[in-house]
RNA sequence: CGGGGUGUGGCGCAGUUGGAAGCGCGCCGCGUUUGGGACGCGGAGGUCGGCGGUUCAAGUCCGCCCACCCCGACCA
């Protein structure tokens, strides 16, 4: 036996995770430390990410539009609490053409600045307003410590840059961008997420609040899969972003940014994936059907290839594989397709032709079912719809699961190591640092939809008046 | 930057008291195979991380350097 399997969840999701991530092609190491290369299988992934979301971002206003790579290091120097929490991360270019630069460029960590400046050009009236501009692109950060799709070096994403006449209305923006994710992520990737206010130690460098989707996973840690940020007036200070408004008087202008990255492809592994491999949402996985004809000799694999063509034809509307490879075997195909998460396969065998039908395996249960020929894209489509929905319930009932209310404090320090905690909270940078140096948990989310009422904070014993969520995170 | 570890075909590893560089997987060719990770035969592939030293002789002993991984710190 020739078998290649990956470690068990159970035994080190870690080991799980990066030789999932290496051997179904999604990715490898690049050459300098901490970066990637997305192999074709992901990046398609990625693209279908991509497609899902510029759909929804088109739907509300915006449109796309790219700005440097580089660009002044003074830029990020403009907002001191910016450069105060990237400087450490950046990556930096002193030689040009030869010669040392004058004034070093930053190669973009997140493009608030860049933009700014080109937003204080462009905003002059009211009547300029709002700028909602989306942007697909990379950026550097120098991190410490990287993991394949979670955190690298250098790391793809959408960053949405938007100027409002008002704070209420920038506000309304951000909010309503969370919400696009916190969609994207239950009806697409199929994750249910809690949407949040980041804490004051969480928050985003430069944001006046900071927003953002967590997600549960298979591991019970918490994985910030979206950000929104209302920026407020600090970037349009900064950078002298100013109109003249209705009443003829010049006025700050009010921004947000919003980014979701490469990273939801990790969350997407984490959250579905078994000790088989992948399992991909039907959604946005590369192939949502494989097809496998099966054959012992010359004159059964003609007959079948002839119905493989009849059965791929019908299910145009699909994204199909037909895995026609002969020096495999059968029962090497299913388990490469099950590893890199194909949520439905069909099966043609000489039986099937036989009797008209295909035999069917979905990725997230076990077991096999027919279908006649004739209507199987009909099939087809109920069954990857109730896979869909299958795997968005399966998550959503594992983070219900592993979610606690503890009674008090030693209750909270147990269930943070296996689950989340829901609990009140008195809001204290101090009580959260004490909480992180004891637990190792932070704050994830104060989730926006709270139970109203209130309580005592769980570590310090404080009034509270808003529940929040606590966990190990990546 | 601290603590620990590893560097030997593409990948995973073995290599004893210093004495002819091996194994498994993968890869290539031919043939038989295909309903749950097939098999036979033949083949290709190596400056043993680098530099220096000890020795008749170094993958093996000594010194220095480099890279990577894990645990922290950073970040999310």
């Amino acid at each position: 036996m020739s078998e290649d399997r990956l470690p068990s969840r159970s035994e080190s999701f870690s080991d799980w995770y990066n030789q999932l991530v290496l051997k179904a092609e999604l990715a490898d190491y690049g050459p300098v430390r901490g970066t990637m290369v997305v192999r074709p299988y992901g990046w398609t992934l990625w693209e279908n990410i991509k497609a899902a979301l510029d759909t929804r971002f088109k739907a509300t206003g915006h449109v796309n539009a790219a700005f440097p790579v580089l660009f002044p290091m003074s830029f990020l120097e403009k907002e001191k609490d910016h450069v105060e929490g990237f400087s450490p991360q950046l990556a930096v270019v002193t030689v040009a053409g030869g010669e040392e630069l004058d004034e070093p460029l930053v190669v973009r960590p997140t493009s608030e600045t860049v933009i700014g400046h080109m937003y204080a050009k462009w905003i002059q009236s009211y009547r300029d307003l709002p700028v909602l501009i989306n942007v697909w692109n990379s950026v550097v950060r120098w991190e410490l410590r990287t993991k394949l799709f979670i955190r690298t070096t250098e790391f793809y994403w959408q960053e949405g840059h938007t100027a409002h006449e008002t704070a209420e209305e920038a506000e309304a923006e951000t909010l309503q961008m969370l919400e696009v994710y916190a969609d994207f992520a239950e009806n697409e990737a199929a994750i249910p997420v809690i949407m949040g206010r980041k804490s004051e130690s969480e928050r985003f460098a430069g944001a006046v609040n900071s927003y953002s989707i967590e997600a549960m996973m298979g591991d019970t840690r918490a994985l910030q899969a979206g950000t929104s940020h209302f920026l407020g007036e600090n970037f349009a200070r900064a950078f002298e972003i100013q109109y003249l408004n209705r009443e003829n008087s010049r006025q700050y202008v009010s921004t947000t940014s919003w980014g979701l990255s490469t990273r939801v492809v990790g969350a997407i592994i984490m959250v579905h994936g078994d000790d088989q491999g992948l399992v991909l949402p039907p959604r946005l996985a590369p192939f949502q059907v494989v097809i496998v004809p099966i054959h012992k000799n010359e004159e059964q694999k003609s007959v079948v290839l002839e119905q493989t063509e009849v059965v791929r034809q019908a299910l145009g509307d699909f994204r199909v594989k037909v895995d026609d490879r002969e020096e495999v075997t059968a029962g090497f195909k299913f388990n490469d397709w099950e590893m890199r998460g194909v949520p439905l396969r069909i099966e043609i065998g000489p039986k099937d032709v036989e009797q008209h039908q295909v035999t069917l395996s979905r990725r997230d249960e076990k077991g096999r079912s027919s279908a006649p020929v004739e209507g199987v894209a009909e099939v087809v489509q109920a069954t990857l719809d109730e896979i869909q929905a299958n795997m968005l319930a399966k998550a959503r009932e594992f983070m219900r699961e592993n979610t606690h209310d503890p009674a008090d404090y030693a209750e909270f320090q147990e269930v943070v190591k296996t689950g989340w905690a829901d609990v009140w909270w008195c809001g204290r940078a101090d009580c959260e640092a004490e909480i992180k140096q004891e637990t190792k948990a932070t704050n994830r989310a104060i989730p926006l939809d709270q139970p109203g009422g209130e309580g005592v904070c769980i570590h310090c014993g404080n009034p509270a008046t808003e529940r929040a969520i606590f966990a190990r995170a990546y």
